[in-house]
RNA sequence: GCGGCGGUCGUCUAGCCUGGUCUAGGACGCCGGCCUUCCAAGCCGGAGAUCCCGGGUUCAAAUCCCGGCCGCCGCACCA
């Protein structure tokens, strides 16, 4: 393999400090990365972005929560994940092949093991003598996979069992009635996280790609089915195109994604829930934003039995990568109301939204009232015994008891009551809202992918030098400060500069060597503009800010200087916002 | 988890087959000094290696053998 584009990214992402195997001093662990510095700066620039794209701009409807990552087994339970996040695989004595047992076993004999216990699993193994499809050979135990990290929070006992969150999600159905009381009852509503998961990969083997813990940016976007309230996706996503490979295409055998704007790809049916259009058409721009551009992204849609448990509909977002061709940074799962339905089975909690209709629904009824004053007439000082049997039992139950009852009295408490002192009549009634359960989209990215995309879409190589051409806004250095020459009077100004600009950005003062090697260091990190200290400056008080990959220069006074560098960082120009443009170099 | 291959200063590497001459050599990078007025110049000096870890064979192991860890490739797995 030699040095792939992956190879060099990773190199050189380690040997400047953006990230590394983490406990490499005891020999290293698989799927864990520790970020240094620069990977720190990298990764909150990238989280920062996704915030302003996902959150602050829909921050009328979408606000960010914080919940625990330590998650007591039962949410779990409901959500699914116990079950369906558990793998069987069964070894062949001979050969060593690992299978999924329960395929196996739905491939030979046709029939579901859903929920089938590993000891069932092992039974219907050896009863019809099944092999390994490979080799032929007898097959061992089978074994259980759970891809959720187990622990127990307090002492150990099998109440206190819990588990590390494989997705942030659950936090956001388990508070959704509380954000939702908190956003007055108006759907949609978004509710975002960021946070850290973890998943036990049985064998992780792509580097920072596939971690067994990583950051997980996500929103459960809950909304009215039947009044989706999605005029975003017509007012921002009908010109905006994107490119979607169908499952019809996949199933087709087809491998070339169609170019279609969100709003026509839900309008067409290809996308099943408005707001999951709506959200990958945000998640193609910010995607972009990271330095990716739109042909090289495209939505997969996942097969049926590819889709997670939750799932009625899901897409992935891949980019084209050099190493394996396309890697998935987002996933956009239209988990409509299941989560939201299984927590109310196993909590019992109220997790309904009201839904105010047009017009009123007529809900028709019998009711039972009672004469009081014929009760008083009747009963005389005994009447309060009568109210009060009465009032003991409920409404429903009085009807009951008076529409199920033989002749002209019912008995209650013994106390005989004459028929004729209740009414019984069919009401209507007008309902003017109707409870029911959000449909939910979700958007979701791994923050750690996303940073190795945009290393590798900014790394390029020139004339036997490292670029990091990173987009200003995900920069992790954004300003280098280098005197001409390492000596003064061109140091002491060179730090005045430098303490300005630390006021606002992540700075790196240069020096050592020549102007040249100072460029190339900048270059190298990916520092989008270094500031130029040369003689005039100290006679005329003003800099020059070179671009890094125009490197073009131009000549500012001093006192413009954060106004150029604000100006520059927002992605304009700066060769062409009314400063003089120098050359000092052929 | 299985099989194949690999692991020597920060990085790339020499040495391993044919054990001793290796107190492990080089290049780049790094640090200090000199020099230096615009895109990795030059000179001088310096620091830096548990030879992946553990065990074994041997008078002697970076070198041979076994086990482990980690990485790469293939298989399997990947809600």
């Amino acid at each position: 393999m030699g040095s792939s584009k992956y190879e060099k990214i990773i190199d050189y992402a380690v040997k400047r400090g953006f990230l590394w195997q983490s406990y490499e001093i005891y020999g290293g662990q698989a799927g864990f990365y520790d970020l240094g510095p620069l990977g720190v700066l990298l990764k909150n620039n990238i989280i920062n972005l996704w915030r302003e794209f996902f959150v602050r701009k829909h921050q009328e409807f979408v606000v960010e929560i914080e919940t625990p990552i330590i998650t007591p087994s039962i949410v779990f339970k409901a959500s699914g994940h116990e079950e369906s996040f558990t793998d069987y695989a069964v070894e062949c004595t001979q050969c060593h092949r690992i299978f999924r047992a329960d395929h196996l076993i739905e491939e030979k004999l046709n029939i579901s093991t859903e929920g089938y216990p590993a000891e069932e699993l092992e039974k219907l193994i050896n009863e019809n003598s099944i092999k390994c499809p490979v080799c032929g050979g007898v097959l061992g135990n089978v074994r259980k996979f759970l891809l959720l990290f187990q622990t127990h929070v307090g002492p150990y006992s099998p109440e206190n069992l819990a588990y590390l969150r494989p997705e942030a999600a659950q936090g956001m159905f388990t508070n959704f009635k509380r954000v939702y009381d908190l956003a007055r009852h108006k759907l949609p509503l978004g509710i975002a996280q960021i946070g850290r998961v973890a998943r036990n990969e049985i064998s992780p083997r792509q580097g920072p790609i596939r971690l067994r813990e990583f950051t997980i940016m996500e929103i459960e976007f809950f909304y009215d089915e039947a009044n989706p309230n999605c005029d975003l996706l017509y007012d921002h996503c009908r010109e905006e195109k994107i490119q979607i490979l169908t499952g019809e295409q996949r199933q087709r055998g087809e491998d070339k994604p169609v170019s279609i704007s969100p709003a026509e790809a839900f309008n067409d049916g290809i996308i099943k829930s408005p707001w999951l259009a709506y959200w990958m058409c945000i998640a193609s721009k910010f995607i972009n934003a990271l330095g990716v551009p739109g042909s090289n992204s495209y939505f997969e849609e996942k097969l049926p039995h590819e889709r997670a448990h939750y799932s009625k509909q899901t897409f992935d977002q891949m980019v084209i990568v050099d190493r394996w061709g396309r890697v998935e940074v987002s996933g956009h799962a239209y988990r409509h109301t299941y989560d939201l339905e299984r927590h109310i089975a196993f909590s019992k909690a109220d997790l309904y939204a009201v839904r105010q209709l047009k017009t009123p629904k007529i809900v028709k009824r019998t009711e039972i009232q009672y004469d009081k004053v014929a009760i008083l007439k009747m009963f005389g000082s005994r009447a309060g015994d009568v109210f009060k049997v009465i009032s003991t039992i409920s409404r429903d139950e009085l009807l009951k008891i008076v529409s199920s009852a033989q002749g002209d009295s019912i008995v209650l408490n013994n106390i005989v009551i004459p028929k004729s002192v209740f009414t019984v009549a069919e009401v209507e009634e007008q309902q003017w809202v109707e409870r029911f359960v959000p449909s939910v989209s979700e958007p979701s990215f791994g923050a750690e992918r996303l940073m190795y995309i945009a290393m590798e879409y900014a790394y390029s190589e020139q004339e036997d030098r490292i670029i990091l051409k990173f987009p200003p806004k995900i920069a992790p250095i954004k300003v280098g400060v280098a005197p001409l020459v390492d000596r003064e009077p061109l140091k002491q100004f060179a730090r005045k500069v430098y303490e300005v600009l630390k006021e606002r950005y992540y700075v790196m003062y240069l020096e050592g060597g020549t102007i040249g090697r100072k460029y190339a260091l900048a270059d190298e990190l990916g520092i989008p503009f270094v500031v130029t200290i040369d003689y005039d400056s100290v006679s005329k008080n003003d800099v020059t800010i070179r671009e890094r990959n125009s490197r073009k220069q131009v000549r500012v006074p001093f006192s413009d200087l954060l106004k150029a560098i604000d100006l520059g960082l927002d992605g304009l120009d700066i060769s062409i916002i009314g400063y003089p443009i120098v050359e000092y170099y052929s």
